[in-house]
DNA sequence: ATAATTGCCTACTATTGAAGTAGGAATAAA
DNA sequence: TTTATTCCTACTTCAATAGTAGGCAATTAT
Protein backbone atom coordinates (compact mmCIF):
# COMPACT_ATOMS: atom_id res chain seq x y z
CA UNK A 1 0.00 0.00 0.00
CA UNK A 2 2.56 2.66 -0.61
CA UNK A 3 2.08 5.32 -2.90
CA UNK A 4 4.85 5.34 -5.98
CA UNK A 5 6.69 7.93 -6.33
CA UNK A 6 4.91 9.06 -9.43
CA UNK A 7 2.31 10.08 -7.56
CA UNK A 8 3.98 11.91 -4.97
CA UNK A 9 5.72 13.90 -7.69
CA UNK A 10 2.89 14.63 -9.19
CA UNK A 11 1.21 16.32 -6.45
CA UNK A 12 4.01 17.80 -5.10
CA UNK A 13 4.23 19.53 -9.06
CA UNK A 14 0.73 20.19 -9.01
CA UNK A 15 1.43 22.39 -5.62
CA UNK A 16 3.95 24.10 -7.28
CA UNK A 17 1.58 25.20 -9.65
CA UNK A 18 -1.38 25.91 -7.36
CA UNK A 19 1.33 28.44 -5.92
CA UNK A 20 2.32 30.04 -8.65
CA UNK A 21 0.67 32.97 -10.49
CA UNK A 22 -1.88 31.12 -12.71
CA UNK A 23 -1.47 34.01 -15.84
CA UNK A 24 2.61 33.39 -16.12
CA UNK A 25 3.79 29.71 -16.93
CA UNK A 26 6.01 28.27 -14.40
CA UNK A 27 9.11 25.98 -15.86
CA UNK A 28 9.92 22.45 -15.29
CA UNK A 29 13.18 23.78 -14.66
CA UNK A 30 12.09 25.38 -11.20
CA UNK A 31 9.37 22.74 -10.14
CA UNK A 32 12.20 20.14 -10.81
CA UNK A 33 14.25 22.52 -8.74
CA UNK A 34 12.35 23.35 -5.88
CA UNK A 35 10.80 20.12 -5.27
CA UNK A 36 14.28 17.97 -6.16
CA UNK A 37 12.95 15.65 -8.71
CA UNK A 38 14.55 14.61 -11.42
CA UNK A 39 13.93 17.12 -14.12
CA UNK A 40 13.80 14.17 -17.03
CA UNK A 41 11.52 12.42 -15.02
CA UNK A 42 9.09 15.05 -14.34
CA UNK A 43 8.72 15.67 -17.40
CA UNK A 44 7.21 12.32 -18.49
CA UNK A 45 4.90 12.98 -15.61
CA UNK A 46 3.59 16.28 -16.97
CA UNK A 47 3.24 15.11 -20.06
CA UNK A 48 0.69 12.29 -18.68
CA UNK A 49 -1.02 15.18 -16.45
CA UNK A 50 -1.40 17.13 -19.73
CA UNK A 51 -2.95 14.84 -21.64
CA UNK A 52 -5.45 14.44 -18.54
CA UNK A 53 -6.26 17.73 -18.94
CA UNK A 54 -5.32 18.92 -15.85
CA UNK A 55 -2.36 21.62 -17.04
CA UNK A 56 -1.78 23.21 -19.99
CA UNK A 57 1.51 24.26 -21.10
CA UNK A 58 3.11 26.69 -23.42
CA UNK A 59 6.13 26.09 -25.59
CA UNK A 60 9.07 27.96 -26.48
CA UNK A 61 11.34 30.53 -24.65
CA UNK A 62 9.51 31.78 -21.16
CA UNK A 63 7.07 28.88 -21.38
CA UNK A 64 6.37 26.30 -18.86
CA UNK A 65 2.45 25.18 -17.28
CA UNK A 66 0.17 26.25 -15.52
CA UNK A 67 -3.23 24.47 -14.37
CA UNK A 68 -5.72 24.14 -16.55
CA UNK A 69 -8.42 24.24 -14.37
CA UNK A 70 -8.69 26.71 -10.98
CA UNK A 71 -6.73 24.80 -7.99
CA UNK A 72 -10.22 24.55 -6.30
CA UNK A 73 -11.57 22.15 -8.99
CA UNK A 74 -8.59 20.34 -9.45
CA UNK A 75 -8.97 17.56 -6.37
CA UNK A 76 -6.19 15.09 -5.34
CA UNK A 77 -8.72 12.45 -6.66
CA UNK A 78 -8.09 14.10 -10.71
CA UNK A 79 -3.71 13.80 -9.97
CA UNK A 80 -4.12 10.52 -8.35
CA UNK A 81 -6.43 8.76 -11.61
CA UNK A 82 -4.40 10.43 -14.28
CA UNK A 83 -0.87 9.06 -13.15
CA UNK A 84 -1.94 6.04 -11.56
CA UNK A 85 -4.57 4.96 -13.37
CA UNK A 86 -8.20 4.17 -11.39
CA UNK A 87 -6.95 3.51 -7.72
CA UNK A 88 -8.20 -0.34 -7.85
CA UNK A 89 -6.53 -2.25 -4.97
CA UNK A 90 -6.95 -5.47 -6.37
CA UNK A 91 -8.22 -6.01 -10.62
CA UNK A 92 -11.60 -7.97 -9.73
CA UNK A 93 -12.59 -4.82 -8.07
CA UNK A 94 -13.02 -3.31 -10.92
CA UNK A 95 -13.45 -5.96 -13.82
CA UNK A 96 -15.45 -8.47 -11.45
CA UNK A 97 -15.23 -11.31 -14.60
CA UNK A 98 -12.52 -12.39 -13.13
CA UNK A 99 -13.09 -13.48 -9.58
CA UNK A 100 -13.85 -17.48 -10.06
CA UNK A 101 -13.54 -17.76 -6.20
CA UNK A 102 -16.25 -17.61 -3.48
CA UNK A 103 -14.19 -16.41 -0.82
CA UNK A 104 -12.25 -14.22 -3.01
CA UNK A 105 -15.36 -12.62 -3.71
CA UNK A 106 -16.03 -11.85 -0.47
CA UNK A 107 -12.52 -10.37 0.13
CA UNK A 108 -13.41 -8.20 -3.15
CA UNK A 109 -16.25 -6.37 -1.37
CA UNK A 110 -13.83 -5.94 1.12
CA UNK A 111 -11.08 -4.16 -1.26
CA UNK A 112 -13.96 -2.39 -2.90
CA UNK A 113 -15.12 -0.72 0.33
CA UNK A 114 -11.71 0.27 0.86
CA UNK A 115 -11.13 2.00 -2.48
CA UNK A 116 -14.48 3.47 -1.46
CA UNK A 117 -13.38 5.44 1.28
CA UNK A 118 -9.92 6.30 -0.31
CA UNK A 119 -11.63 8.18 -3.03
CA UNK A 120 -14.28 9.64 -0.60
CA UNK A 121 -11.05 11.17 0.86
CA UNK A 122 -9.12 12.22 -2.18
CA UNK A 123 -12.41 13.75 -4.06
CA UNK A 124 -12.48 16.16 -0.94
CA UNK A 125 -9.76 17.61 -0.84
CA UNK A 126 -8.75 20.29 -3.78
CA UNK A 127 -5.22 21.84 -4.36
CA UNK A 128 -6.52 24.95 -3.24
CA UNK A 129 -7.16 23.22 0.04
CA UNK A 130 -3.17 21.60 -0.27
CA UNK A 131 -1.85 25.19 -1.05
CA UNK A 132 -3.16 27.01 1.97
CA UNK A 133 -1.85 24.32 3.75
CA UNK A 134 1.07 25.21 2.84
CA UNK A 135 0.91 28.55 2.79
CA UNK A 136 -0.34 28.31 6.86
CA UNK A 137 -3.42 30.15 5.60
CA UNK A 138 -6.45 28.33 7.52
CA UNK A 139 -4.69 25.46 8.44
CA UNK A 140 -6.89 25.10 11.72
CA UNK A 141 -9.50 23.97 8.92
CA UNK A 142 -7.42 21.02 8.87
CA UNK A 143 -6.96 19.81 12.19
CA UNK A 144 -8.64 16.56 12.55
CA UNK B 1 -1.90 1.96 -4.69
CA UNK B 2 -2.40 -1.56 -5.80
CA UNK B 3 -2.12 -4.41 -3.09
CA UNK B 4 0.47 -7.15 -3.18
CA UNK B 5 -0.70 -10.17 -3.89
CA UNK B 6 1.37 -11.25 -0.27
CA UNK B 7 -1.86 -9.29 1.16
CA UNK B 8 -4.48 -10.82 -0.97
CA UNK B 9 -3.36 -14.51 -0.88
CA UNK B 10 -3.12 -13.92 3.20
CA UNK B 11 -6.75 -12.39 3.53
CA UNK B 12 -8.16 -15.13 1.34
CA UNK B 13 -6.05 -18.07 3.54
CA UNK B 14 -7.16 -16.49 6.36
CA UNK B 15 -10.86 -16.29 5.25
CA UNK B 16 -9.92 -20.12 4.37
CA UNK B 17 -9.34 -20.88 8.05
CA UNK B 18 -12.44 -18.53 9.14
CA UNK B 19 -14.32 -20.60 7.31
CA UNK B 20 -13.65 -23.89 8.86
CA UNK B 21 -13.98 -25.66 12.08
CA UNK B 22 -11.92 -24.01 14.53
CA UNK B 23 -11.64 -26.86 16.59
CA UNK B 24 -9.69 -29.05 13.56
CA UNK B 25 -6.40 -28.30 12.09
CA UNK B 26 -6.77 -27.10 8.05
CA UNK B 27 -4.14 -28.17 6.19
CA UNK B 28 -1.60 -25.67 3.78
CA UNK B 29 -2.31 -27.64 1.43
CA UNK B 30 -6.34 -27.27 0.96
CA UNK B 31 -5.79 -23.86 1.32
CA UNK B 32 -3.84 -23.68 -1.22
CA UNK B 33 -5.69 -25.98 -3.72
CA UNK B 34 -8.69 -23.88 -3.45
CA UNK B 35 -7.21 -20.84 -2.98
CA UNK B 36 -5.44 -21.84 -6.47
CA UNK B 37 -2.16 -20.27 -4.07
CA UNK B 38 1.40 -22.05 -4.69
CA UNK B 39 1.64 -24.03 -1.64
CA UNK B 40 5.33 -23.12 -1.16
CA UNK B 41 4.46 -19.36 -1.45
CA UNK B 42 1.23 -19.61 0.88
CA UNK B 43 3.53 -21.39 3.12
CA UNK B 44 5.96 -18.62 3.42
CA UNK B 45 3.11 -16.11 4.70
CA UNK B 46 1.41 -18.41 6.84
CA UNK B 47 4.90 -18.27 8.87
CA UNK B 48 4.24 -14.42 8.56
CA UNK B 49 0.77 -14.86 10.00
CA UNK B 50 1.88 -17.21 12.79
CA UNK B 51 4.75 -15.02 14.29
CA UNK B 52 2.16 -12.64 14.76
CA UNK B 53 0.06 -14.36 16.46
CA UNK B 54 -2.91 -14.98 14.26
CA UNK B 55 -2.62 -18.09 13.59
CA UNK B 56 -1.44 -21.51 15.03
CA UNK B 57 -0.12 -24.37 13.71
CA UNK B 58 0.25 -28.23 14.52
CA UNK B 59 2.96 -29.98 13.56
CA UNK B 60 2.92 -33.53 12.01
CA UNK B 61 -0.08 -35.44 10.35
CA UNK B 62 -2.48 -34.59 10.35
CA UNK B 63 -1.30 -31.34 11.48
CA UNK B 64 -2.49 -27.93 9.94
CA UNK B 65 -3.64 -24.38 10.95
CA UNK B 66 -6.33 -22.77 12.95
CA UNK B 67 -7.09 -19.18 13.81
CA UNK B 68 -5.25 -17.98 17.13
CA UNK B 69 -8.29 -15.97 17.94
CA UNK B 70 -12.60 -15.86 16.99
CA UNK B 71 -12.68 -14.66 13.68
CA UNK B 72 -14.64 -11.82 14.92
CA UNK B 73 -11.46 -10.70 17.13
CA UNK B 74 -9.55 -10.76 13.58
CA UNK B 75 -9.34 -7.80 11.59
CA UNK B 76 -7.98 -7.58 8.34
CA UNK B 77 -6.25 -4.97 9.35
CA UNK B 78 -4.27 -6.89 11.68
CA UNK B 79 -3.79 -9.46 8.50
CA UNK B 80 -2.52 -6.33 6.39
CA UNK B 81 -0.24 -5.16 9.03
CA UNK B 82 1.68 -8.28 9.76
CA UNK B 83 2.24 -9.15 5.88
CA UNK B 84 3.19 -5.42 4.55
CA UNK B 85 4.25 -3.86 7.28
CA UNK B 86 2.58 -0.49 8.79
CA UNK B 87 -0.28 0.88 5.80
CA UNK B 88 2.40 3.77 4.66
CA UNK B 89 1.45 5.27 1.69
CA UNK B 90 4.50 7.54 2.13
CA UNK B 91 7.52 6.95 4.61
CA UNK B 92 7.55 10.83 5.82
CA UNK B 93 3.82 10.06 7.28
CA UNK B 94 5.21 7.94 9.75
CA UNK B 95 8.50 9.26 10.30
CA UNK B 96 8.50 12.90 9.98
CA UNK B 97 12.13 13.99 10.19
CA UNK B 98 12.24 13.30 6.38
CA UNK B 99 10.59 16.25 4.98
CA UNK B 100 12.26 19.39 4.67
CA UNK B 101 10.01 20.85 2.00
CA UNK B 102 7.33 22.93 2.67
CA UNK B 103 4.62 21.86 -0.15
CA UNK B 104 5.36 18.13 0.66
CA UNK B 105 4.60 18.77 4.08
CA UNK B 106 1.37 20.18 2.43
CA UNK B 107 0.94 16.95 0.74
CA UNK B 108 1.39 15.02 4.20
CA UNK B 109 -1.20 16.18 5.53
CA UNK B 110 -3.23 14.64 2.48
CA UNK B 111 -1.10 11.17 3.04
CA UNK B 112 -2.11 11.15 6.47
CA UNK B 113 -5.64 11.35 5.94
CA UNK B 114 -5.98 8.85 3.13
CA UNK B 115 -3.72 5.87 5.50
CA UNK B 116 -6.49 7.14 8.44
CA UNK B 117 -9.40 6.04 6.14
CA UNK B 118 -8.07 3.55 5.22
CA UNK B 119 -7.50 2.28 8.73
CA UNK B 120 -10.86 3.04 9.74
CA UNK B 121 -12.04 0.67 7.21
CA UNK B 122 -9.71 -2.29 7.73
CA UNK B 123 -10.41 -2.10 11.51
CA UNK B 124 -13.86 -2.23 11.14
CA UNK B 125 -13.98 -5.52 9.14
CA UNK B 126 -13.68 -8.73 10.83
CA UNK B 127 -12.68 -12.14 9.18
CA UNK B 128 -16.18 -13.01 11.02
CA UNK B 129 -17.81 -10.80 8.74
CA UNK B 130 -16.03 -11.88 5.46
CA UNK B 131 -16.99 -15.55 6.01
CA UNK B 132 -20.54 -14.16 6.34
CA UNK B 133 -20.54 -12.17 3.18
CA UNK B 134 -19.06 -15.29 1.65
CA UNK B 135 -21.91 -17.63 2.73
CA UNK B 136 -24.23 -14.93 1.61
CA UNK B 137 -25.66 -14.81 5.33
CA UNK B 138 -26.21 -11.48 6.52
CA UNK B 139 -25.18 -9.77 2.88
CA UNK B 140 -28.28 -7.21 3.28
CA UNK B 141 -26.05 -5.46 6.17
CA UNK B 142 -22.84 -4.72 3.68
CA UNK B 143 -25.07 -3.01 0.71
CA UNK B 144 -23.67 0.44 1.15
C1' DA C 1 9.90 -49.13 14.76
C1' DT C 2 8.94 -47.39 10.58
C1' DA C 3 6.61 -44.98 7.09
C1' DA C 4 3.76 -41.35 5.86
C1' DT C 5 2.23 -36.81 6.43
C1' DT C 6 2.55 -32.48 7.56
C1' DG C 7 4.77 -27.95 8.96
C1' DC C 8 9.52 -25.37 9.29
C1' DC C 9 13.58 -23.20 7.58
C1' DT C 10 16.72 -21.17 4.36
C1' DA C 11 18.43 -20.11 0.12
C1' DC C 12 18.02 -19.31 -4.71
C1' DT C 13 15.86 -17.55 -9.27
C1' DA C 14 12.81 -15.11 -12.31
C1' DT C 15 9.89 -11.48 -13.53
C1' DT C 16 8.09 -7.21 -13.33
C1' DG C 17 7.44 -2.46 -12.75
C1' DA C 18 9.21 1.77 -11.07
C1' DA C 19 12.69 5.10 -11.42
C1' DG C 20 15.83 7.39 -13.79
C1' DT C 21 18.78 8.68 -18.05
C1' DA C 22 19.65 10.33 -22.74
C1' DG C 23 19.41 12.72 -27.06
C1' DG C 24 17.40 15.15 -30.29
C1' DA C 25 13.14 17.41 -32.64
C1' DA C 26 9.66 21.15 -32.42
C1' DT C 27 8.38 25.75 -30.99
C1' DA C 28 8.65 30.41 -29.57
C1' DA C 29 11.03 34.71 -27.91
C1' DA C 30 14.76 38.00 -28.18
C1' DT D 1 19.97 33.16 -35.56
C1' DT D 2 20.57 31.98 -31.03
C1' DT D 3 18.66 30.57 -26.81
C1' DA D 4 15.28 28.63 -23.89
C1' DT D 5 11.89 25.81 -23.40
C1' DT D 6 8.51 21.77 -24.13
C1' DC D 7 7.86 17.27 -26.67
C1' DC D 8 8.82 12.61 -28.00
C1' DT D 9 10.81 8.07 -27.85
C1' DA D 10 13.88 4.78 -26.48
C1' DC D 11 17.05 2.79 -23.33
C1' DT D 12 19.06 1.37 -18.64
C1' DT D 13 19.15 0.36 -13.82
C1' DC D 14 17.46 -1.20 -9.64
C1' DA D 15 14.60 -3.17 -6.16
C1' DA D 16 10.87 -5.74 -4.72
C1' DT D 17 7.61 -9.16 -5.56
C1' DA D 18 6.55 -13.65 -6.78
C1' DG D 19 7.71 -18.08 -7.15
C1' DT D 20 10.82 -22.41 -6.74
C1' DA D 21 13.56 -25.94 -4.38
C1' DG D 22 15.22 -29.13 -1.08
C1' DG D 23 15.98 -30.96 3.09
C1' DC D 24 14.95 -30.96 8.34
C1' DA D 25 11.62 -31.62 12.30
C1' DA D 26 7.53 -33.19 14.49
C1' DT D 27 3.58 -35.99 14.87
C1' DT D 28 0.42 -39.73 13.72
C1' DA D 29 -0.88 -44.25 11.82
C1' DT D 30 0.27 -48.92 10.98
Amino acid sequence: MKLSTRTRYAVRAMIELAKHDRNRPLQLKIIAERQEISIKYLEQLMAVLKSAGLIKSIRGSKGGYILARAPNQISINDILHCVEGPISTVECVGDGSRCSRAADCAAREVWKRVEQAIEVVLQSITLQDVADMASGIKQSDYQI
